[in-house]
DNA sequence: AGAATCATGTAAGGGGTTACATGATTCG
DNA sequence: CGAATCATGTAACCCCTTACATGATTCT
């Protein structure tokens, strides 16, 4: 009964990006999401799951299937981006994650994507993400998130979680820096 | 139906470092655990999950219940710790984590437990951890794990990782020296 | 012929979250 | 007196995971 309401752009919408290349079937998305040098090594779904998340993107309207009959076997249920579902996967590949602990599977795997679709949105997404890092790290260092006196233990939070944010802004630039063309460098 | 058998200390048994210094009732367990300077940086449990981590515990046979009448109130349940309830949770605390998305919650409740002890311990976490950490780093560098032929994703994924886990040992690292006596600075 | 794979799913179970229930005490 | 807090929980729900079901091809 509890209507999401607001933007919840949840990691689902990646699943999206399979079928923005062109109409595909369940199966097929599964065997391009398996495999082992792609979107697997960061997030890893079960069959069962992924035909679930197709479900509820059809229901959402992202996705419209079309059956396709096979003879002497269940038919193909074929997927295609509704207008909805094209806007919807961009604003998901567009948007900085918002937190830390969302990097690690979502973030790169709009990297996955972006690099999928045109190797420039790559820049694009790696600006906005070290956009929002930085804003991270500027309200991490607001005097509200830094204990008066000095405890061991919250101490040890504060640097830890400073840390990796830092730690992402070094990766995001790495990243940066290895696709500027090589040509840059004099 | 499925016995976790396979050594699974999981993060529940965080809570039992609360009943270590002292029986307690649940609610006080909660309000220890709701303190903003404490844990609770790290990990918001809500009462519900509380009492229900709490009977699961107590089932396990790592807590014992004595209930304390209170007149006209809900009878207090005491938990205290069993021998195997103790065991159990030097056993986690002295356990480093095995994969670096347990850093951000389940180390640090260690850390947390491990300084409310005996600030001793602190340093015998840190090392252990730090050496787990370096057999990951290790493991990253394996050939196995280097992709043969470089490709733009699986490389941003390979040197993400890398680059965590070595900003998890720098950070260890900080915290070890931090706790050295000052003195040691000639 | 028999086993594995392709290609869909459905069903059951576990764990966690949100919301609700209860009844006295204390605070303004 | 009314509101918030103390101090227990229970009930319903959602999501994910595991396991099972189906029925035809393809491989050995």
């Amino acid at each position: 009964m509890r209507t999401p309401a607001s933007a919840s752009v949840t990691i689902e919408h990646a699943l999206l990006g399979f079928v923005a290349a062109g109409p595909l079937h369940g199966y097929e998305i599964y065997r391009q999401l398996s495999e082992p040098a792609g979107l697997w090594q960061v997030w890893r779904l079960k069959q069962s799951q992924l035909y679930a998340l197709l479900t509820k993107l059809e229901e959402a309207q992202c996705l419209t299937a079309t059956l396709q009959p096979q003879d002497g076997r269940p038919p193909r249920k074929i997927y295609a981006l509704t207008a909805a579902g094209r806007f919807a996967f961009q604003a998901w590949l567009a948007t900085p994650v918002t937190h830390g602990r969302q990097m690690r599977i979502e973030f790169l795997a709009k990297l996955y994507f972006a690099h999928r679709q045109e190797p420039a949105l790559v820049l694009q997404l790696l600006a906005s993400q070290i956009a929002a890092c930085q804003g991270w790290l500027e309200a991490l260092q607001t005097p509200a998130n830094v204990t008066p006196d000095p405890a061991f233990f919250a101490d040890a939070v504060q640097q830890f979680r400073l840390n990796q944010v830092e730690s992402f802004l070094d990766w995001l630039i790495a990243c940066r820096q290895a696709l500027l063309p090589p040509v840059e460098r004099a």
